[in-house]
DNA sequence: ATGAAAGCGCTAACAA
DNA sequence: TTGTTAGCGCTTTCAT
């Protein structure tokens, strides 16, 4: 920058302006400014700003996904890009940091705090994280995507999981089954377990917990082994809400393997409204969950405390029902 | 810092010794220290250690994909998840980039020159990508998953597309099927482009330019379309290799949609051995793409870079044919 | 083994 | 509008 300086012949200071919105810079020095980066190749130092500003313009989203799942999982591609777009609108860099591992978790919580990243987006995280506990005591600006309930007052972008749950169950009871079950995925995660409160909600006192089998992951693999149990233990099932997308297509596959026909033996429903969706054959009955707006979300509101602005903490985005072939 | 170095009764310069690998430092002075960072709370500011080191620990992988396919496209995961296992372990932080729009990759160039990270991975570019250009002339230390040509002497790590895809439609014909034909996605992209060389090397004499439709994307819709226009041409056809996986998902798509059974009427093959080829039925005959080896490799080529070992730029992995039912 | 001091490249407060 | 200067928090000679 000196260099520069010296070629345009002016001090470091009217050369920093410049760089900073050019205020207070005549158009003769800023012009002589122009053609002396032009000529040195000058390359500002960010690391050098970040460490007077106290601020790098670059926000970390962190997946603390297992591996399998952040390979199958749609939905977090989409967060990812509607979180970048946010930010790049913001002229800020967004950059995606994966927790796969314990050694993960320790060097990024070091890395969140050494003040090279303003803020941070966390995408599925579970209860007990330790990865939110280093957040929330590093007082970072954060949002997290989805709501576990251990975050204290942290803002969050979520859907209402309970209550689609419950409107998608009613549905699919409204087609005249009367033995719906469930595969309940990743009840460690506040989004599993309200997708199974609001199944149970839906069924009332016809609820039979005989007719829910859990699984651990929104998997493709989870779903099949959970239909399959599930056929086992109540033959008579005639309906079934999957966790995900992802596990309704493993339990129709689990389904066809047992010889029952969808939806004509057994209606499935599933929930995310991902690619998979689609993919099915019939194309899954689901609810809709707006990923990308999600990621979106997230991003405004990191960058609202950014700003200052530390209200509006909650975010809640609707997530419609939306009925296809297979139920 | 200085407040730990009050604390502990000795100059800064033996806290940043201490900081820095404990050499020449008492055992005294060691306990001190450590006791003082405990009580002060003591979190080393990265920025400054990255202005006076030069170095941040932390690499870049920078995904340039339309926004559709890095959704979709499961291998993308997976080489993510290869890289930073590989970054994990040499205690780099590794850091996803994503170039969906211009603006990200204007932002990107800066931000790469800034010195706030220390080398880069870069994923599925383009030829005369804006991106490679800037960090060729850059000289940040780099590695390339695949092989774009104009990469100059990058280092880069690649599968053998031409080969593998000579192989498998080798293979195909060798079913006895004699009017195959191809999906040609992504031909701007090195490994389109070698896919299509290779599967000509294959059929020799007998290729038919009539039997390739090109289409832009690795996609499941571009597939489908592919497929409808490769029909409508020549309903001979009895053989298909596709692109990718997801490709030959949407073209087996379109054959059942046209009545065509598969392998029976056509037999269809396809490139990456992802989650799609399983996800098929039948299952699909494809070649293996060792995506997680591939952003392993790439690491530890930016990794070598970064400890000025240049030598062994090219790396080359073994992608073999997996047969299964859908040929 | 340790302390003092000179920067790393930049911004911002102050004076002019 | 501009130049001067004092740091941002750390590492690293160079003495000791």
């Amino acid at each position: 920058m000196i260099d520069v300086a010296e070629h345009a012949g002016v001090s470091r200071g009217t050369v920093s302006r410049y760089l900073n919105g050019g205020r207070y810079v005549s158009d003769d020095a800023r012009t002589a400014i122009e053609a002396a980066i032009e000529r040195v190749g000058f390359i500002p130092n960010r690391a050098a700003r970040s460490l007077v500003m106290q601020r790098s313009q670059a926000i970390g989203l962190i997946v603390h996904e297992p591996h399998s799942l952040f390979v199958q999982d749609p939905n977090i591609a989409s967060i990812l890009l509607g979180a970048n777009e946010a930010m790049s609108e913001a002229d800020y860099q967004m950059a995606c940091l994966i927790a796969d591992s314990s050694r993960d978790v320790e060097r990024l919580t070091k890395f969140l705090s050494g003040g090279l990243i303003d803020g941070v987006i966390i995408v599925s995280a579970r209860e007990g994280d330790a990865i939110t506990k280093a957040i929330t005591s590093l007082d970072l600006p954060a949002a997290f995507v989805g709501h576990p309930r251990d975050i204290g007052d942290a803002a969050f972008v979520a859907i209402d999981n309970r209550g689609a749950a419950r409107d998608i169950t009613r549905r699919l009871a409204a087609t005249g089954r009367s033995r719906i079950g469930m595969v309940a995925a990743a009840l460690d995660r506040d989004s599993g377990a309200d997708r199974l409160a609001g199944f149970v909600d839906a069924l009332g006192t016809s609820f039979d917990p005989q007719l829910v089998e859990s699984v651990p992951l929104y998997s493709h693999a989870d779903g099949e082994r959970g239909m399959r149990a599930l056929l086992e233990r109540c033959p008579d099932i005639d309906g079934v809400f999957a966790s995900s997308d992802a596990v309704a297509a493993g339990a129709m596959e689990a389904l066809r393997a047992a010889g029952r026909t969808v939806p004509g033996d057994v209606g499935v429903v599933g929930f995310d409204d991902s690619s998979w969706a689609l993919r099915c054959d019939p194309p899954l009955s689901t609810v809709h969950q707006p990923a990308a707006e999600l990621g979106r979300e997230a991003a405004l509101s990191v960058l609202r405390q950014l700003a200052g602005d530390f209200s509006a903490q909650a975010v809640r985005l609707e997530c419609p029902v939306v009925w296809r072939d297979s139920a």
